[in-house]
DNA sequence: TCGACTACCTAACGTTCGTTAGGTACGGTC
DNA sequence: GACCGTACCTAACGAACGTTAGGTAGTCGA
């Protein structure tokens, strides 16, 4: 499947590994088609076997990026839908950051690169993802029908600033030293009760 | 002093402004100097009798992002010190929005291009932008000291996680039709009382 | 009137980039 | 053993890049 071995793939799945890891390190426009040729030991001229064009290679980047996050959504809402608010939101920020950290680093070039990104590219993507972002906005919509949430919270800004939050880890988030858990812990009680005593 | 005109400045400044602006659009990266002279109605060699190199400019542009920051920030603690620790929040995220979105696109730029920047840049800017996390650490502390807020969260996370929600408006928030009074005390609320009924 | 200084321009340098055309080694198939 | 598709490599193209050396108009105090 897409399963992260321990050691590097080959081909086509060695290239969108190492180019996605590029990616997120140095961004996409200082990351050169010859530096994720090297990285896979192949020569740049190669990579157009697999992909017509950087743009193109990108595009199958996030693609991947975007079904990362969308199996570990949909996993986290068949494992909480019939639970509290409070446990489905953090299981859900939880899925995210794996998504960002666990599943190599293909969701986290959206973060890093999509906005510099080609028009053409932004295009492309664009309703794909809107498809992830559609499954929050239901989320907590029916967090709010529930009555879990308050009616008086403006869920689309919410939304927004939560992907800020959540997102903007993989600038100071070391997997080495912080716990995933615990850092979902902290953001859904954030955002769940506040910071107020 | 640092006023935004109306209209273009001229020389040094103009290409600040003009290399601030392009940076954000299109990334640092993306960004020749070819680019930013046309933007000044100059050639490319001129930009070199004001800066020695683009990583130079890149470091002065991002040294009046943290001078527009702290300025911003100083002014909220001047006028709210002695207020309630929800009023003191709210007057420091919405000085925080309006360095990224009012007085030029200097701040912003360290939200798009400083993550990909050379290491020898971010070495140079790092120990400068300290200065501004360490300022709102301090009032995290202080609203922990003073009762306002709840002595079990870990600040220092909510911090980072804050940033994260603030800067990130700047790929979705649209000054022409939000409100950016309305952005702050949407955060400002979330982050204080929680989304919870 | 004269240098001196400021603020640019011109033209080019060497390098790196994305991309392409044509070639090659190799495993499997008939 | 001829053939063929797969998965690469070699070598080069033109374009764009950051940068530099040297030139030039305008301003200004002496």
């Amino acid at each position: 499947m897409n399963a992260i071995n321990t050691e590097a793939a080959t081909g086509r799945q060695r290239i969108l590994d190492e180019a996605a890891r590029l990616f997120v390190e140095r961004g996409f426009a200082s990351t050169s088609l010859r530096d994720i040729a090297t990285a896979c030991d192949m020569k740049a001229g190669s990579l157009y076997y697999h992909f017509e064009s950087k743009n193109h290679l990108l595009i199958a980047v996030l693609r991947r990026g975007i079904d990362v996050m969308t199996v570990a959504f949909d996993d986290a809402s068949d494992r909480t839908a019939d639970t509290d608010g409070h446990t489905r939101l953090r299981a859900h920020i939880r899925a995210h950051l794996s998504a960002l950290f666990e599943n190599g680093p293909y969701t986290a070039v959206h973060v890093t690169s999509f906005r510099t990104a080609d028009a053409a590219v932004r295009d492309v993507i664009i309703a794909e993802r809107d498809d992830y972002e559609a499954k929050w906005s239901q989320l907590f919509d029916d967090l709010v029908m529930r009555g879990d949430m308050s009616a008086d919270v403006p869920t689309g800004l919410v939304r927004l600033t939560l992907f800020g939050a959540m997102n903007t880890s993989v600038e100071w988030f070391d997997m080495g030293r912080g716990n995933l858990d615990e850092l979902a812990n902290v953001i859904a009680d954030q955002y769940w009760r506040g910071i107020q005593s």
